[in-house]
RNA sequence: GGUCCUGUGGCCGAGUGGCUAGGCUGAGCUCUGCAAAAGCUCCUACUGCGGUUCGAAUCCGCACGGGACCUCCA
């Protein structure tokens, strides 16, 4: 850890030195996917954004407890309160049980999240998992004041807080703006406030997911899953709390007024918001219907697209902007991003066999603690990998002799390179067809096609070579022999 | 309407007031039997109008454009 680490706090809006509770353990809360159909591409962003802030803090030795939850229960389709479960319509639709539903969507999302290479969370807490949890915060929020029951559903009692905590902390908003914007309240409803919201739902007859409660038959609602689950596992307060920026007006800010009206403390120090990913400029999303699903991109079956892009590419891609900045998504950028990954890789497997000098010249060491302080100033991974271009421009030079290395400024290189594109960034090779198999048969080929050309008989070198690039095997002659690589 | 964010070269995308971000694309050159790869060079932008300043893409104001949230969505 050689500089301090800056996080932006949504809480401040300004860039705070990151400083953990309990050092040298962080706790770090990240909302995750509500399993009720595919998570799209702008999902996996914040997957991959807040997977770049666990790996990152990990390399820096930091010792993580992070949690992702799986809402498994209690979204409606509105919030407010009334409508259809999200799980049961969709069931319906499929004509399955809701928790079929939930499997289905769950094993989907891991394997996605595997497939762009993301580390798994410390502990992935389920919504149905944790209702005892649930059931005793809303009891204690009762017994603290801040929320009432009517009909075996039980709201949170907004205003009442907003006397004593400012409800619109996290948006800078004040209450009354806020039930402006809102509907007058009709007279079915069962809410005092305009701005309440439920910490418990009655279950009608037919509603699957139910549980016995003090309040009668029902399920959670949406918002209270998070503190419950968070507070048990990081503690009544803790480090870091992520999410999509989606999140920050309506669940984030419910979220802190539960907390905080249970156990009376703030429940979280640094708030992380991650921007949208939009198309054409408008935010990608489920309701829109502009959302692009990984498997789509991965085989490139999807009309917007010109072609199939892989995992790390996109990975890349999303890497390649800052993530606090919407991104927009074209072909042309994911083109860009396929290139620009693969030369850096392909570069990067220079790096083993290059030649060391009596010393360098290049400053090595200040460019190890450039890439530090890109990371450090809120997790800048644009400017760390335009400074990892930078070392790959260097491991070209070397090993095109215009430039020199020494052995221990190699060694530094070797590390840090490694360290920052795959430990921090999350990438990997995706050319692993080279097995021992491939090797031979391959070199024994190269070798055919040298003895070609030692005879000048270029028409049949030519031909084993577009023959390879048919099997997109790509060959590259230089001085010191032939060398290839597969190319997807 | 309310609360905010934002406007950078062909495209994507960083930018802490002064010194070329970076990637991709395009053009030229080097290397090469030809390719490919790589290297080098070039195309050097900051929505508009004012203001602050010795100096602004960067700070302030206004205008215009784009977007997000205030209804479910990462």
């Amino acid at each position: 850890m050689t500089e301090p680490l800056f996080i932006y706090n949504t809480l401040t809006r300004t860039k705070e030195k990151f400083e953990p509770l309990h050092p040298p353990l962080v706790g770090m809360y990240v909302c995750g996917p509500t399993v009720y159909s595919d998570v799209h591409l702008g999902n996996c962003r914040t997957f991959v954004s807040f997977d770049l802030v666990y790996r990152y803090l990990c390399f820096l030795g930091y010792k993580v407890r992070y949690v992702r939850n799986i809402t498994d229960a209690g979204h409606l389709e509105g919030d407010r309160d009334e409508g259809d479960d999200k799980f049961a319509k969709k069931a319906k639709l499929e004509q399955v049980e809701p928790m079929e539903i939930v499997q289905k969507y769950t094993l989907g999302f891991h394997e996605v999240m595997q497939l762009l290479n993301t580390r798994p969370p410390s502990i992935e807490p389920t919504a149905t998992g944790h209702i005892c949890e649930q059931i005793e915060m809303i009891k204690q929020i009762l017994a603290n004041g801040y929320a009432y029951e009517v009909n075996g559903t039980v709201y949170f009692d907004v205003e009442k807080y907003n006397q004593k905590y400012p409800y619109g902390l996290l948006t800078n908003r004040q209450l009354e703006d806020l039930i402006a914007g809102t509907r007058e309240l009709g007279g079915q409803d069962e809410k005092k406030g305009r701005l309440d919201f439920a910490l418990w739902i009655h279950a009608k007859p037919e509603h699957v997911m139910r549980w016995p409660s003090p309040w009668g038959w029902g399920f959670p609602g949406w918002h209270i899953e998070c503190s419950a689950m968070s507070s048990k596992y990081l503690g009544d307060t803790f480090d870091i709390h992520g999410g999509g920026m989606d999140l920050q007006a309506t669940h984030h800010t419910n979220e802190i007024a539960q907390s905080q009206a249970c156990h009376q403390k703030a429940p979280v120090r640094y708030w992380m918001h991650t921007n949208m990913l939009t198309v054409n400029g408008t935010r990608m999303s489920k309701s829109a219907g502009n959302g692009f699903l990984p498997g789509e991109l991965f085989t490139g079956a999807h009309p917007l697209l010109d072609k199939a892009y892989s995992p790390m590419t996109v990975r890349f891609f999303m890497l390649q902007s800052h993530y606090r900045s919407t991104l927009d998504f074209s072909n042309e950028a994911l083109k860009a991003s396929e290139k620009g990954f693969q030369r850096l890789m392909s570069t990067y497997a220079l790096l083993e066999n290059l030649r060391t000098g009596s010393s360098s010249s290049s400053n090595i060491k200040e460019l190890e603690e450039k890439c530090y302080a890109a990371m450090n100033d809120d997790f800048n991974s644009p400017i760390l990998l335009a400074h990892l271009f930078e070392g790959a421009r260097i491991i070209q030079a070397v090993h095109a002799g215009s430039e020199t290395i020494s052995s221990e400024d190699l060694v530094t290189l070797k590390k840090f390179m490694k360290g920052f594109l795959f430990d921090v960034l999350g990438l990997r090779s995706e050319a692993t067809l080279s097995n021992e198999l491939m090797e031979g048969t391959v070199g024994l080929v190269l070798s055919l096609r040298k003895e070609a050309k030692d005879r000048k008989d270029f028409a049949q070198s030519d031909k084993i070579r577009e023959e390879l690039n048919k099997l997109h095997i790509e060959i590259k002659d230089s001085k010191d022999g032939t060398s290839w690589s597969i190319n997807q």
